[in-house]
DNA sequence: TCAGAAAGAGCACGATCGGTCACTTTCTGT
DNA sequence: ACAGAAAGTGACCGATCGTGCTCTTTCTGA
């Protein structure tokens, strides 16, 4: 049972690599299969149909999202400092983690928007617990706290310029996009702070 | 040759529906064809391969798009109304008129950018041309008018909250997410209005 | 009106898709 | 060490993909 484990594990990340590059639906069995030396019937062993293998598709790069954008910006003192540090990180893992086929979870988001089922139903949870996190942090951001409204517009910025970066730089191919990026979430961490409680 | 063109039109227009469904690969000629009325191979008096197809696909929703969100707005005679009218048309062309499949130009930038070939490049091409007209309305927001630096910012922010919107109200299911956009957008209007001048 | 062109039908092609089944090889717990 | 489970193979299935071919119907310009 050991070894299973580590070659599902190949299979998934090999997948997750495809899916960011053409899409969820687009991955190929076959080409999978090929990538990890396996045979098309030998993934079945590890996943039941393609719907399961697209499951942990999900699973595996939602939570690797975390590990890479929330975990290392946990534990810094203030808002300001995590708030900071995430977006930098998200910038990271926008053009550096994904450089070649761009993050997946916009991909995903854009796929399966208006795919019901259980695949898109994963996704849309694991985006409203980050929203959720990212909402306490912009709470923190002030003394006293930020209101739900004050938190949501804000937050509503933040994943905006995070959606603008990757646009400018996959899409239009503008060298200037992370600055641009930085620059305007950084005054909305000013706007943020300095504006007066009611 | 009339009525060529007639059917022409009406395979574009439900190649188009269906390309902002599932995205540009997964239009299915097979489904194409019997939705206007025709065999598969009627298609190809019309097209000469599927590619050829996309870029029509592409030249006629760019083309849409311009006619729904800047032909109304363009003669206003203000920048700050132009710029307001614009923000307000593409909000409708996200939710209102591309309201069952999502808006097609964010679903083929995404599945586009990492898929060299003419029909990218000509999606590019159109994007350039709209950032460029709108970067010329931000710069008459002012006078003396913005440096180009500052127009670029100002863009950046306004598209980001353009992909926001879409983000936030398809996947996430916001219904706040116009007034969360709306409100960001005239903020940015109300910054970049006063900013004084170097 | 009538010939030639345009529009479209029907069929078949090779390739690829996700998936099944019977079988063999390899690992692992006792 | 050995039995049983897990891991993996190869051949094959029906469906669907984009596309080419030949043939018929329909339109249109002189």
């Amino acid at each position: 049972m050991r070894k299973g484990e580590a070659t599902r594990i190949r299979i998934v990340e090999e997948a997750a690599r495809q899916a960011s590059l053409r899409g969820l639906a687009a991955v190929s069995l076959a080409d999978v299969a090929e990538a990890v030396g396996l045979s098309k019937s030998g993934l079945f062993k590890h996943f039941d149909s393609k719907e399961a293998m697209e499951l942990e598709i999900v699973d595996y790069v939602t939570l690797l999202f975390t590990e890479f954008v929330w975990r290392p910006a946990e534990h810094l003192p203030t808002a300001r400092e995590r708030l900071s540090r995430i977006f930098d990180l998200w910038m990271d893992w926008e053009d550096k983690k994904w450089a070649q086929g761009g993050c997946p979870i916009m991909a995903f988001s854009v796929e399966l928007d208006d795919q019901p089922g259980p695949v898109r139903d994963l996704l849309q949870r694991r985006l409203q617990q980050w929203k959720k996190t990212l909402l306490r942090q912009f709470q923190q951001l002030r003394e006293p706290p930020l209101s739900d409204v004050e938190a949501q517009t804000a937050y509503f910025q933040m994943k905006s310029f995070a959606l603008g970066h990757l646009d400018a730089r996959r899409i239009m191919g503008d060298a200037d996009a992370r600055r641009s990026a930085q620059a305007a979430f950084e005054a909305l961490l000013d706007r943020t702070e300095r504006a007066s409680p009611p």
